[in-house]
DNA sequence: ACCTGAACACCGTTCAAGT
DNA sequence: ACCTGAACACCGTTCAAGT
């Protein structure tokens, strides 16, 4: 992954024969699809995904826009390239039988975790098939630990795409729903003079939705309003381990059924 | 749910007072949020959600896009209404008790049913806390039937919040993953010739994706080549059906850890 | 082989002005 | 109270032309 992996054997031009530039600007790099895919990323993560344009990508890479699409064809291909980045953020252990359990665990709490890294990029994962190089080794992975532990190769195909469709669930689900409570819940914001008011206004905090549920009425929402409360102190954290508890012991469960143990 | 709730009181001006119309369009419905919803609605169902814009909603109700500012107040907002309406589109049935598990099933299913009908609607859902009248109706109703089947509060707050995780999660996989074998693999499409190649290009057939892993070279991919096949015959159903009955089952086993069957 | 400026066909939103 | 046209600040993508 060399960001710059071309050799700067050409001095750049002297001052007075740059065109005039948008003010201060580092020295250009050269344009690489891994520059890239690196800016790109960087701009998701810190301007979100309703931010992320060819154009700036572009005017971060002291280039135009025009120039991008020789190197990654298209936006979605350069989503693409995002997207299988990301998921090889971590490595695949090695299968180790009869572990199998607490590794596909270990392995959908990382997937959960490089999702959480870059929270804009599950909206990226939409309309995509991922099927990059780190897609692959991921499906690798995930096969050989399933098939390692004894889970019949049909049923194995399955959880594997259930795993996934799972993980993804759940933190499409959290990055988008009511923050934990950290933030102050009115805090104006300096909001951004330049947009009008599109950064899709912040998800409430959980106390918030714990709040408006209690004060519903309880004639209409008799169930909604008695157990308001527990909206308010929930884990996340528990509850994807809970998850992924029920839906690997629901598997294991399949596969002695399939396959009874020799 | 009426589209036109505002008498026809006045007539249309004479046709030689009107400003010249693009072209031939049915006489002008007044605007509701209602017909703007439903309008918006059909186009996103007709021509997918990156066609979706307010400037085509409004050429649709014979308007400019800022007529409809007055209404809805943003696209955003729109898109709350959207996703509401949608979600009310089956009612929750009254609970059961002992039949719990297939009435949460049952839930499951028509609200994967109701994501399916309108396909790109699941990538709206995103960055939204769905809290409009028909989410809480269809919380209220999820909640009646576990705390009926006797699963306790919390346990019923936190599989509630599962249970939409999961249903999302696995229709949004299933929506935005290879097509079950359908359509014929190589069809160049009319193409719209308006914009660019802008339509995300179709996803790939399951048929087609076996092909491409049962292709990879066995020792980088031992396992992914060795099961190749069974993602050929996979049955988005079934697979559902699969995970739905695992976490149901799960959920069942927790409950009655926590409170003990009288 | 790689990069560019300029253009095309779009966007969401605001706002002063009209009825 | 409701609707409008025009403007503002953006988009993704193409293409002829440059080096």
């Amino acid at each position: 992954m060399t960001i710059r992996d071309r050799a700067p054997d050409q001095l750049p031009p002297p001052p007075w024969q740059r065109r005039p530039r948008p003010a201060s600007r580092r020295r250009r790099d050269p344009i690489t699809v891994d520059a890239i895919v690196e800016t790109a990323l960087r701009l998701l993560d810190s301007d979100g995904l309703d931010r992320l344009s060819m154009r700036r990508v572009a005017d971060e890479l002291d280039t135009g826009a025009a120039s991008l699409y020789w190197h990654v064809g298209s936006k979605d291909g350069l989503l693409d390239l995002i997207f299988d980045r990301v998921i090889g953020e971590h490595e695949m252990p090695e299968p180790q039988g009869a572990r199998w359990k607490e590794q596909i665990k270990e392995v959908a709490r990382a997937q959960r975790q490089a999702i959480l890294r870059h929270r804009d990029l599950i909206a990226v994962s939409l309309g995509r098939v991922p099927m990059g190089p780190n897609a692959l080794r991921f499906s690798e992975g995930v096969l050989a630990i399933l098939r390692a532990g004894g889970v019949p190769d049909r049923l194995a195909v399955t959880g594997h795409l259930l795993l996934i469709a799972t993980v993804n669930g759940f933190t499409l689900d959290e990055v988008s729903g009511p923050r934990p409570d950290d933030a102050q819940p009115d805090d104006p914001q300096p909001d951004d003079p330049q947009r009008g008011g599109k950064e899709a206004s912040a998800p409430p905090s959980a106390d918030a939705v714990a709040g408006y549920l209690a004060s519903l009425p309880a004639d209409q929402f008799p169930n909604l309003s008695a157990v308001a409360r527990y909206f308010g102190d929930d884990d996340p954290d528990q509850r994807f381990d809970l998850l992924i508890d029920l839906f690997v012991e629901g598997l294991a469960q399949r596969a002695a059924l399939a396959a009874p143990p020799r």
